[in-house]
DNA sequence: TATACTGTTCGTATATTTGCGAACAATATA
DNA sequence: TATATTGTTCGCAAATATACGAACAGTATA
């Protein structure tokens, strides 16, 4: 068989869905998205999940660059990263627009 | 811990990106998007991965409901499920402009 | 300094995912 | 009827993901 890599453009797509692919974080991301930020124990305080789970969780987003934290001792501050959420919004419309027949889509 | 449940709609997102947490599912599904249909031969000419387990990969997307397919002996016709198609375009959207703060995106 | 508070990390158990070759099933063709 | 073509399913191995309690680390407070 030749060599048919993927692009980088559906590594990056996959990546952020895999961030996308369990419900918890999904809430999590629904939770920091609808205000400024917040501290780890108010997400924890929202989820049926222990703390551990939830940090475990976090990590997951912060390494796909969808969320940030910073200690502001003893809390830790989580927020959206603007920059990549945006670019996750533009790489899913594009992905879910490259659509031949359906005329619903990108109107 | 009281019952704090996932939503509906955080479910339906979670399920969507898992089928889309896979650059092979993500490049099918590209391919897929850019025509009416094709076989499963088409498919898999494509991939850098055997036959099996391509589909395996069609399977998990089958049942995710973002494709379907139909027999056309002895071949199998793939093509983007379009009801799902958009419904995965809305949710995704729905999700990513709930930001606060973001001023670039839901423009 | 001792104690409380807030999260992270560690170790572990279990389940799911990914990928492959081989076997199989169904139809088409020689 | 034998053989080829097209995909799916099976069985397996290895890697990841998920979740938890316990231990830990760092700061704040008594």
């Amino acid at each position: 068989m030749t060599q048919k890599n993927y692009t980088e453009q559906q590594r990056q797509i996959a990546l952020f869905a895999k961030a996308l692919g369990h419900p918890a974080r999904v809430a999590i991301l629904n939770f920091l998205a609808a205000q400024e930020s917040c501290f780890f124990g108010d997400i924890h305080e929202v989820l049926p999940i222990t703390k551990a789970t939830v940090s475990q969780h976090l990590k997951e987003l912060k390494n796909a660059g969808l969320i940030q934290g910073e200690i502001e001792a003893p809390k830790v501050r989580y927020c959206i990263n603007r920059a990549n959420w945006e670019l996750a919004r533009k790489i899913f419309a594009t992905l879910f627009c490259e659509c031949k027949t359906n005329t619903k889509c990108c109107e």
